[in-house]
DNA sequence: GACATCACGTAACTTAGTTACGCTGGGGAT
DNA sequence: ATCCCCAGCGTAACTAAGTTACGTGATGTC
């Protein structure tokens, strides 16, 4: 899965230490600074590197944001299926924490939150191995229909979150927790 | 509301020519060429004057973007309030439909898709006219707590919405346009 | 031991947002 | 009527940022 082998050994497609310094960089910068921080040379800066690192390892801004955005998958999958063990509802309470832990994260890889970058369709699909995983979760829950129910939970807690995400202070935080909580419950109950 | 005044007379605080030309050419270019599409020259020479009008009219790019920002607004409550005769149901279709129609826009408004651009305080507190209007809705349908209906109504269908126009393609547009047609039914309905 | 390959640095190129500055033309004040 | 002010506009330069060209050194292969 890696874009470019190690130095050494061309045997072993390990990511490079260069390649993972990278990509440490540009998330801590995503954390630190947020997206407009987000820049080739910002990022290998912080890596300790000439700009040109980027483009042997990630093949340009582009790769490297590809990267961060399947990252992101990842770091959600494991912190939701942690969950799981809760029920739907812990599940759906996880969803909401992990965007609220990585907003900009979360609005990269959902909000086209990086200057002209769309996820390339390999990477699309990539959402849908945690689209599969809430899916199994319903199909274990015993729903009749575990895919549109699945479509429509991760349609809902997206749209709660995003609401909360872009700064449409609507409602207090501990309203927007109730709120939440509340439709997450309803679609465990199965609305 | 308008940033600068009129050439001429002083009194009028009139949107120039030149704005509304600049905001225009902004719109065309977003629909036809999309974000990436929408720079400073490339509006500037498409309304026929050098970058600087920019400046004067808008303050820069940013003052440019939330103009399209607020307008958006306008354009999207138009065509929802001309929905509501048709119910809350009607009002729901509206929102997809204005969406579909106009992804780029929705997605400056909602998805961060302009680098950098975070609207003001003032411009989001725009999304809460917006708002209002749905909460009048829920009102006029006999909900009991129209406020929380009307913000999980938004989430709802601003999250289906975002999963289709960042194109996470879980599902046909039939399938998608029928899921969608389910839970405005459901919201409707007072889920 | 010579060659090919790859990672990396340096430096330049290009695009794009922004600013400095000068010109111009229309009102209002004198 | 004349002068002054100033806002709108263009030209051109500045700066930041993504990208590419090119050279070098290390490493593994034949």
């Amino acid at each position: 899965m890696s874009i470019e082998n190690q130095g050494g050994g061309r045997s072993a497609p390990v990511p490079s230490d260069m390649q993972q310094a990278l990509l440490d960089a540009a998330l801590a910068i995503l954390r630190e600074e947020g997206a407009p921080g987000l820049t080739v040379r910002n990022v290998t800066a912080r890596a300790g590197c000439s700009t040109s690192a980027i483009y042997t390892h990630f093949g340009g801004k582009h790769g490297l944001v590809e990267a961060i955005y399947l990252d992101g998958f990842e770091s959600f999958d494991r912190h939701v299926s942690a969950s799981l063990a809760g029920g739907l509802a812990g599940a759906g309470g996880a969803y909401r924490a992990w965007a609220l832990a990585n907003p900009t994260h979360y609005l990269v890889m959902w909000g086209r939150a990086v200057p002209d970058f769309a996820p390339s369709r390999a990477a699309r699909d990539r959402a849908f191995v945690s689209f599969q995983l809430l899916v199994d979760a319903f199909v274990g829950s015993g729903s009749d229909h575990p895919v549109p129910a699945a479509y429509h939970a991760w349609a809902t807690m997206h749209g709660y979150v995003m609401l909360e995400l872009v700064g449409i202070d609507l409602a207090t935080i501990e309203q927007r927790a109730a709120m939440y909580d509340h439709a997450v419950a309803a679609l465990a109950a199965g609305s």
